[in-house]
RNA sequence: GGGGGUAUGCUAGAGCGGUCAAAUAGGGCAGACUGUAAAUCUGUUGGCUAUGCCUACGGUGGUUCGAAUCCAUCUGCCCCCA
């Protein structure tokens, strides 16, 4: 086997690791169970996620077998190392709905099983990975047997001086009983994976090392066995914003919620400076490609963005998407024809039209606007188009006489765009 | 259980009883400049049938000609004591 953990380390994805040495030696030893927790609130991952997903991705591809676990149970909780929203209590069936979307999301980056898969040991040659909600083993757990049996391997002292858990006891927000289990769950997490898979390596963002060596120490001390942890840096874009957020939100992987064309707009307008680094954690491009790709300079580096974008629509969405996406977008900023069909469109009935509509009413309804105020003010502003003309009055009405091809072309400031094509009837 | 504090727009955070749709900063949007980048400059940023009207300053009820601003009460959060 190649030697992955090195491969993980030069493209950026290695934060922390218990033991670097004895990592890079297990993983070129055999075949390592390997894991990953993932949030279950939301019923699609956003780019955020795709640092674990990536490197999960690089692991399985080095023959590795992966485990990716939401946290059906640990979510009734809430972690305190992330404080700053609360967590919506979700019913089991929103979780498990929300796995589902999640999954099928995590299985164009990874061979998963969604039922186990060889249970209980690793030396079988399968890569294929599995699905679990640690609801199904946490919801069950008896509460003096818990306390017994792992809560004695806990040291509050220890516990209390781990920086999630310091900065909360010291700020006034107080940290209630309630979310200090927090790590004990996952640590037991680790654990059940470790006796029921054989799993000696969790991943996860670099605000959860502490809670994953929680594990790594439950693990020793129970079964006297080493395993391993590893955190990613936490990302965060060169304007210091964080990661996968645009004005719209959160860009999704589910294609229903970002359109493949948005999705790819989205890495088409990173900052250059996150360029190579996005390279080496986003695409399975060669390192050398991606170096040389990230020495670009000034408007050469658009070459590297599009090479970014094209790869991770690819990735996300699949091929016949990412081409369409980037013919789209070339269209769009080459200043060639723009291709309609890429284009967000909705139908309006002809004698809507032959009446006339008010720009600002169309500018909201299509959705290039909030509000009609917001509309009246991008009209008064001069970020209203149709058909690529101008519109500063907002008196102005829209008739069948700006009609082009049976369809009207909107854009509201540089980027978006919104069509609308007549209905008949 | 006792005492004290706090609650404002997307966020942070000002706000004398009238001139408050509410300072300021960040964020967002638009324009200029550009490379679909960054930085910078300018405008804008509750809604609407729009020189006016409506809804907003945790909830409810008061005082007042008039309340985000005062009083009562409820709720949430925080601090101190137990």
């Amino acid at each position: 086997m190649d030697n992955v953990f090195e491969a993980l380390n030069e493209r950026g994805f290695i934060k922390q690791v218990t033991n670097a040495e004895q990592v890079t030696r297990l993983l070129a030893e055999k075949q390592v169970t390997y894991y990953v927790g993932f949030d279950p609130t939301a019923s699609s991952l956003h780019v955020g996620s795709l640092v674990p997903i990536m490197a999960m991705a690089h692991l399985q591809r080095a023959g590795h077998k992966p485990i990716a676990i939401i946290g059906g149970g640990t979510t009734m909780i809430g972690d305190p190392t992330d404080k700053t929203e609360m967590r919506p209590m979700l019913s089991k069936e929103q979780i498990s709905a929300n796995g589902k979307g999640i999954l099928a999301q995590l299985q164009r980056y990874l061979n998963l099983d969604n039922t186990l898969v060889n249970a209980g040991n690793s030396q079988t040659p399968s890569r294929v990975g599995g699905f679990f909600n640690n609801a199904d083993w946490l919801l069950s757990i008896n509460y003096i047997e818990f306390l017994r049996d792992i809560g004695k391997h806990f040291r509050v002292n220890e516990m209390i001086r781990a920086e999630g858990y310091k900065q909360r006891l010291e700020r006034e927000l107080g940290l209630s009983f309630l979310e200090f289990n927090y790590q004990l769950l996952q640590a037991y997490d680790y654990l059940y994976l470790f006796r029921e898979y054989g799993c000696r390596l969790q991943l996860g963002g670099d605000d959860q090392w502490g809670n994953i060596l929680a594990g790594v120490d439950l693990v020793r001390r129970i079964e006297a066995e080493r395993v391993h942890a590893v955190t990613f840096p936490l990302l965060t874009t060169a304007s210091g914003a964080k990661m996968g957020k645009t004005a719209g939100g959160a860009v999704w992987l589910d294609a229903e919620r970002t359109s493949p064309y948005e999705f790819y707009q989205y890495w088409i307008n990173v900052d250059d400076r996150d360029v190579s680094r996005f390279l080496a954690y986003f695409t399975f491009l060669p390192i050398d490609e991606v170096r040389r790709l990230g020495s670009l300079e000034d408007e050469a580096i658009r070459e590297a963005k599009e090479v970014l974008a094209y790869e991770t629509t690819r990735l996300a969405h699949g091929k016949a998407e990412a081409d369409k996406a980037r013919t789209a977008s070339r269209a769009a900023f080459g200043g060639g024809n723009l291709d309609e069909a890429e284009m967000p469109t909705s139908v309006i009935a002809a004698e809507r039209l032959n009446a006339g509509i008010p720009i600002m009413a169309l500018f909201h309804e299509v959705g290039l606007a909030n509000s009609r105020s917001e509309a009246r003010r991008l009209v008064q502003q001069g970020g209203a188009y149709i058909n690529e003309k101008q519109c500063r009055s907002i008196d102005m009405v829209v008739g069948t006489d700006l009609l082009e091809d049976n369809a009207l072309l909107l854009r509201a400031g540089k980027k978006r765009y919104h069509r609308i094509v007549l209905k008949e009837n």
